[in-house]
DNA sequence: CGTTATTGTATGAAAAGGAATATTTTTAGG
DNA sequence: CCTAAAAATATTCCTTTTCATACAATAACG
């Protein structure tokens, strides 16, 4: 480690530290892309738990749950784009799920550049049982903040979604900066 | 590419594709997570272009914001739970900021253990040119979709935060999926 | 129709991230 | 004090992502 001299340092006092880590009157303690990405990352984090207790990391959770409802399936840009991944990491993660039989692929027939990857019966099954925890954990969430509550915000983040219009970029999930 | 069959396929209708790239219907369509997911993606995407066109990866922005505004520095672990990283990813970061001479590391004086990290005038510099671009786009973000409406959002996040409490895990960034 | 541009997906090398562990320092207990 | 436990950071190894590009198929245009 590259150190450098090391004075003395009055460690900040004495002040429990707060969850976001920093002292007050920072700059992104207020930023606005900061709080949606910090109220995401903490909201997700309980459930991430539930996710990894089941040995399912969360880019083949967020595919599952993306194919969930559609019976043809989505294409891999489509899938890209659900994801708010990029083309690439969907490419070989379904890679991963094709090999392990929880999603196949097929080359639409109109247009042969185009591949869809749905769910296959086990893929369902799978994805099942993580909605199930999904669904609980989201009824415990809404409790927490309240009903009310939960639809102003509901509102409110559609409204920012659907600002950006239908082409929108997503590659990168976080709010707080650009990627 | 491991492809099965490719019989006809009606190709899904020509019903225009939304952006969320879905068929209606979905679960994640409902989904709170995935919709604090999606808006904070959204929300920075826009600003992401500008952060890279400055040539400035996502978390370098992240260390360099976090670290504005706290003259004495973060401790590597008060940067992890800040930029919503793990500790690793921060150590490594912090090496190589410190080797571009943004920001440099301090042993704490009273507990060797801690590692303070500072912007170093070059780092401060930079980052307040991120700082105004940030700025900028947050006042777009609030002019389009009011005031009020911003008020509201930003309530309804701050209780979400609160909720978690203090010691709240922040390993990872999505609001989606557990990571 | 033939040629060029565009779109959709895959692949390959390089970088980043994550889990587990090592190392150093401090704290707690007998 | 001495030893065991805990805390903070760094390091290692492996997986995943990312960036760029290649490849294949369709669309556009003369």
């Amino acid at each position: 480690m590259t150190d450098i001299a090391a004075p003395s340092r009055p460690s900040a006092g004495s002040q429990p530290e707060s969850a976001s880590a920093g002292r007050d009157g920072r700059f992104v303690d207020g930023y606005l892309l900061y709080l949606l990405a910090r109220a995401s990352s903490v909201a997700s984090a309980e459930f991430h738990e539930q996710v990894r207790a089941r040995g399912v990391p969360v880019a083949v959770w967020r595919i599952l749950a993306s194919l969930k409802g559609t019976g043809e399936g989505l294409t891999v840009g489509e899938l890209a784009k659900s994801c708010l991944a990029n083309q690439p990491a969907i490419s070989k993660t379904v890679d991963r799920l094709v090999a392990k039989g929880l999603v196949e692929r097929q080359t639409d027939a109109d247009d042969r550049r185009r591949v869809w990857v749905r769910l296959t019966p086990a893929g369902e099954a799978h994805v099942d049982e993580l909605i199930l925890d999904a669904k609980a954990h989201q009824a415990r969430l809404v409790e927490a903040i309240g009903e009310g509550e939960t639809e102003t915000l509901r509102r409110a983040l559609l409204r920012l979604i659907e600002r950006a219009g239908p082409g929108a970029p997503v590659t990168d999930f976080d709010g707080f900066s650009g990627k």
